[in-house]
DNA sequence: CCACATAATTGGAACGTTCCAAATATGTCA
DNA sequence: TGACATATTTGGAACGTTCCAATTATGTGG
């Protein structure tokens, strides 16, 4: 019975028609009747016939596999699960199928699994680059005509797309609002200093310090794993500090959240006593106790933009590389203290 | 330059061997001269080649693409995140690569998916199926020789290994704890009626309440969305009902976040005056204020294990469905009130 | 130097699909 | 009816790889 698998030539010969015809049929031509469309499918339900991409890939060319492969390198942070999602969304009305992998971080395998993708013919690639990923490094994807999009990390060099959010208008606008609220001595919080995103959201923090008048100075920077983690360690060596810091801007809301930890865990009510504003606004922001005070990034819209691009590369066959930096927005919660009943004023 | 992709035919030339040779090589066969594989493998790095693994299982029958699909119905629940990356450890060491895909619970998109991965020849599928999946659904990857193992949700009636953790067994469990701390209205808040897991769980909970001697109520339990706002929902129909409950075992973690968020909403402080306890364990609950006394299934784990499974029926070719409940453990943190200075006496 | 084993290489013939040019059926008009 | 347009169908010939059987090079013992 189930010897090999059902090929076209098996539907040709149950429905009475060519290969040929049967093929037609499979790519909805509209050249062929509609009596024989109908038998032909009726065969096809009846064997169990499953396409095979692979041989059709081989034949045509121009192998458009109908898949976009997305690569992320933490899929345990909430904020790339919920950017694959929104690719999904918009890959999806496409017609298109997303296979997503993770890399954790490891630069080798990034490569696997990019070399797999390609392998299986993906017609574009979404990535978050691991961190030691080269400006080269998709070099050969592009070479080879499969458009691909850098997304969240930008590869400078690179000649690629890419579509990072506003870092440094985020953390500057951030520094601004806390100065707004009376504070001076403003903290920056958490992430690894050798990656381009800590040195643009430190930059933006470095323009808001100047242009609030309050001077950038070295001790309020403390760098830390850009985890929960790493956030309550980075509060407990900032609080640590002479003159202590009453505010501080965390490198993103993991680190945030960790700060506010730390502060309980040290007798300190965040956004009463001590005001954190994060980065992202992951979908816990709003929900957590006090609600975080952010930038808001929405990783949705970010991958459906993402999306939207490296579609309209797909399409237009060769694109030129473009490089969009997303607005983002401050998004004022409790955890600044902004939110108190008599708002405005000075605390700590 | 580029015109037309490089094949094994172009190496043959460029290293002055036959195609045969070079095919060979690819396969790591012992057969071929030290000299011979290394010119061709320079002559590969040269040209850049790129292998085309569609055109390789054409031939081979047995289509062995090191590929192994994930499919989960809810990408932005962590839990399913960290499910996929336990999958990705085991996977990877294997010397697979990992596609994962996201449903978010639409029967539809997971037929599109499971047969664009069929298409593209993966060699095994782990599936947290969507809501309305049904047995068959499955039938004819199984027919084809395609392990599949279904993890998180079982699916009654389908001839397919699963993996699922001891629901019953677990909210059973966390009765008995809140009625050990002297709990006797004790409510199950969250989830939707119409799955198997919510059917577990719940069983559990009437086990747990009728060993305890407390009887099961119908009005002690309040279904809801299975999300953190489902959660808000739940505890604010429950706390209007006539002798209001004092403790809650909820659907999931995710759920007993949105029952704390409630209950703090109502000058309530979750573990002093009312006790709450998740299932999950995900990866905020141990971080969260108050910590979340919660049942653990350790997603990673889960992933894990069905990695393992779904390796094995690989490798032995064919394999026997079989079907694991795994163990689940009461982690006792702050959310139930047990964590107290003076542990033990009856709460609220 | 021959017979023979062993090592290394090689030319087709598949695999399942799509494309092309050509063939056949069907309809229309004078 | 013949000539022609239009609708539908159809055999090959690719695509890039692997496998098989067969070939050639190399070594060994007598």
């Amino acid at each position: 019975m189930t010897k090999g698998r059902v090929t076209v030539i098996d539907i040709a010969k149950a429905a009475g028609v060519s290969k040929s015809t049967v093929s037609l049929v499979l790519q909805g031509s509209p050249l062929v009747n509609e009596g024989t469309r109908a038998k032909v499918n009726a065969a096809m339900r009846e064997l169990g016939y499953v396409y095979n991409r692979g041989a059709a890939n081989l034949r045509q060319t121009s192998a458009k596999s109908k898949i976009i492969g997305v690569v992320v390198n933490d899929l345990t942070n909430s904020f790339f699960a919920e950017l694959a999602v929104g690719v999904d969304m918009v890959v999806q009305s496409a017609g298109f199928v997303q296979f997503l992998s993770n890399t954790s971080e490891s630069i080798d395998r990034q490569r696997e699994v990019v070399a797999s993708m390609r392998e299986h013919g993906i017609s574009g690639l979404i990535v978050s680059p691991a961190r030691a990923t080269e400006a080269a490094d998709f070099k050969p994807l592009v070479a080879a005509g499969i458009p691909v999009v850098v997304v969240v990390r930008s590869l400078p060099g690179a000649k690629v797309s890419s579509i990072v959010s506003d870092n440094q208008g985020g953390t500057s606008a951030a520094v601004e609002h806390l100065a707004s609220l009376g504070h001076t001595r403003i903290a920056f919080l958490g992430g690894f200093p050798d990656t381009a995103v800590f040195e643009e959201r430190l930059a933006g923090y470095a323009d808001g310090m100047n242009a609030a008048g309050l001077g950038f100075h070295e001790e309020l920077v403390v760098s830390s794993a850009p985890s929960r983690a790493g956030g309550v360690d980075a509060i407990g060596r900032a609080i640590a500090i002479g003159d202590r810091p009453t505010a501080a801007v965390c490198f993103n809301d993991a680190v945030a959240f960790g700060v506010c930890d730390g502060l309980r865990a040290r007798r300190l009510e965040p956004g009463r006593d001590f005001a954190v504003v994060g980065f992202d606004d992951v979908i816990e922001a709003q929900t957590a106790v006090p609600a975080l005070t952010t930038i808001s990034v929405d990783p949705q819209s970010m991958g459906r933009r993402a999306a939207q691009l490296l579609l309209k590369q797909i399409n237009a066959g060769k694109a030129e590389p473009e490089s969009v930096t997303t607005a983002v927005r401050l998004v004022v919660r409790e955890s600044c203290g902004a939110a108190q009943k008599n708002a405005g004023r000075k605390m700590a």
